[in-house]
RNA sequence: GGGUCUAUGGCGCAGCCAGGUAGCGCACCGGACUUUUAAUCCGGUUGUCGAGGGUCCGAAUCCCUCUAGACCCGCCA
């Protein structure tokens, strides 16, 4: 076996973080501190693959830490991004009006931020929040409204023409050849990308620009006809994506940033423009695949029903999350709700691994285990491993359990020797979520249940046995007798029963189940059908 | 037009990015238990790792070619 060395933990967290190291000592700049950043979309409910930027950036952050170097990530929020279209669900907030205008500067619907674009990021920053990753944040409005990249601005629009030459050339876009890579916002009607910048005073730093109509999406934007000046120091405006990152980087001093596939090209022309028009060579990248929802779409951020860390975290933990960002980067894959039950059990197994409990004899494969753990925990993993329960076995029981759940599901795990003792705090929270999963998606597939005359006297009779006041001896032999008694197979009986308490035409053996939701409960369910 | 990813038992997938005994779930078969179904427990079967070439002592894994599918970009961000 040959002997690579193991750099870091041994996961792809630390090859990257150390092929960046080498990256900046080739290039011999200093390493007081590195930048990592990550961009927050601000135009959109804000999915879990943007969440996975700023957590994957946040990971190579640690593990340049555990290299022996200071880093911090810039979690940069893009809000001077225009509004293009209303995200499904909030067609009922009157938006159309601002449309094209840049996020930051349109109100907030739901009145709880400063903006709109405010109101998105902050859905994201609480999501960093709730799974424990610590950033610095900035804003594209403060940026520009700060002037911080006047100086890039004014070499890019200096060298506008070679640049809209080297995007046609890179990426077969030809409007940069014409018009300049920055958008002022219109002093008349605040929009964004109406307002067509045409020529660059560069003296006076000012940018001269006509509003007028334009097509983002189907949609055409009305321009107002406004002629006029920008000034790139403090006006607002901004840079094109295309030119964007690379001034940012530049200012910012940003050695990493990871992009999604979506913004190849993007990231191709910024790279270009940092090193050769900045003179910055432009930060280490890795490019990582989009989640795609189960039907093989792209999860879009102006969608409705988006996979957002806040509902993840009703029915995983954050260490599912954690797991499913950090266990890999490359690959396309599909993402679901569904999923959550896997990584939850699958962080119980890595756990195991690491405390010793699973037996792992390849020793590479058990460092980088090991260190996956590390990361999941973001490098402070717990001294003591927490207590594990199925989550599947939790799903199906707070699936049979809807009434005093976390009693009853806490009474069974103690049954089935699952767990020692009840009321520990940590399996009433897995109960809570997992209750929360079996509550969303367990489609009670309502089976139009045909129960002829004979089927009916049999439940009547069961009912009744099921009412009297001692317990009967073994319910499960009565409901066989009653089958038998009444000319009902006992096989559809049973099918009968399980079809209408649980939903599903199976199920856990049935007397005991019975006692377990309690009779009257049962009886009570059953009469709705007699 | 450009680019990326994916292809592994019947089905769904992991393993690949740092080469070293091909795995998991479901399904299936057998056994145990239960006076029925189901559930549970124990055991078992299932593979030219898409095709072809290359590197290597050794390739599902790395490199090249090909095939098929999915997605992204070519508005904007």
């Amino acid at each position: 076996m040959s002997e690579e060395k193991i750099i870091g933990k041994g996961t792809w967290i630390d090859k990257l973080a150390s092929e960046l190291l080498e990256r900046e000592k080739k290039l011999g700049r200093s390493l007081d501190v590195i930048n990592v950043e990550s961009g927050l979309g601000a135009s959109g409910i804000p999915h879990i693959g943007s969440l996975g930027d700023a957590v994957r950036a946040y990971g190579v952050k640690l593990a340049l830490e555990n290299l022996g170097y200071k880093s911090q990530l810039i979690a940069y929020s893009d809000d001077l991004d225009g509004l293009r279209k209303i995200p499904e669900g909030m067609e009922k907030f009157g938006l159309e009006e601002h449309i094209g205008k840049p996020v930051s500067l349109i109100p907030d619907p739901y009145g709880t931020h400063d903006s709109y674009g405010m109101h998105m990021s902050s859905i994201l920053l609480d999501g960093l929040d709730k799974v424990g990753i610590k950033y610095e944040f900035r804003r594209a409005k403060d940026t520009y409204n700060q002037g911080l990249l006047k100086n890039q601005i004014h070499t890019i629009l200096e060298n506008s023409t070679k640049i809209g030459d080297k995007i046609s050339e890179l990426v077969g876009q030809e409007k940069y050849q014409k018009y300049l890579p920055y958008f002022p916002v219109c002093k008349k009607c605040n929009r964004l990308y109406t307002a067509e910048a045409t020529e660059y005073i560069s003296d006076k730093k000012i940018v001269k620009y006509k509003c007028h109509d334009t097509e983002i999406g189907s949609k055409m934007i009305k321009g107002c006809g406004y002629e006029g000046e920008a000034d790139i120091t403090k006006d607002l405006g901004k840079l094109a994506w295309k030119v964007e990152f690379a001034a940012r980087w530049s200012a910012f001093d940003i050695r990493f940033e990871a992009y999604g596939k979506d913004i190849m090209d993007s990231v191709k022309v910024n790279d270009w423009v940092a090193d050769e028009i900045l003179q910055f060579p432009h930060p280490h990248h890795v490019k990582y695949e989009m989640f795609l929802d189960k039907g093989g779409k792209k999860i879009s951020k102006s969608l409705g029903n988006v996979i957002t860390a806040q509902k993840w975290l009703e029915f995983g933990n954050s260490k599912s999350i954690l797991l499913l960002l950090y266990k890999r980067i490359t690959g396309a894959r599909e993402l679901g709700f569904d999923d959550i039950p896997g990584l939850m059990n699958e962080y119980n197994e890595l756990e195991d691994t690491y405390f010793g409990r699973i037996k792992v004899d390849n020793q590479a494969k058990l460092t980088k285990l090991k260190g996956l753990y590390e990361y999941v925990n973001l490098l402070s993993p717990p001294k003591q491993s927490s207590i594990h329960v199925n989550y599947r076995l939790l799903i199906e029981l707070t699936k049979i359990f809807k009434e005093n759940r976390n009693e009853r599901v806490m009474k069974k795990l103690i049954d089935y020797g699952v767990i020692k003792e009840g009321g520990l705090k940590e399996v009433e929270k897995l109960i809570e979520i997992a209750g929360n999963y079996s509550d969303e998606f367990d489609e009670q597939e309502k089976i139009e249940l045909e129960l002829d005359a004979t089927a009916k006297k049999a439940i009547s009779l069961l009912i009744t046995e099921l009412e009297k006041e001692e317990d009967p001896e073994d319910i499960q032999n009565t409901i066989y007798q009653i089958a038998k008694g009444n000319d009902v197979q006992p096989k559809d009986f049973f099918k009968i029963l399980y079809q209408i308490i649980l939903g599903t035409s199976r199920g856990p053996k049935i007397g005991p189940f019975i006692t377990d939701i309690g009779r009257k409960q049962v009886a009570k369910t059953l009469t709705e059908y007699v």
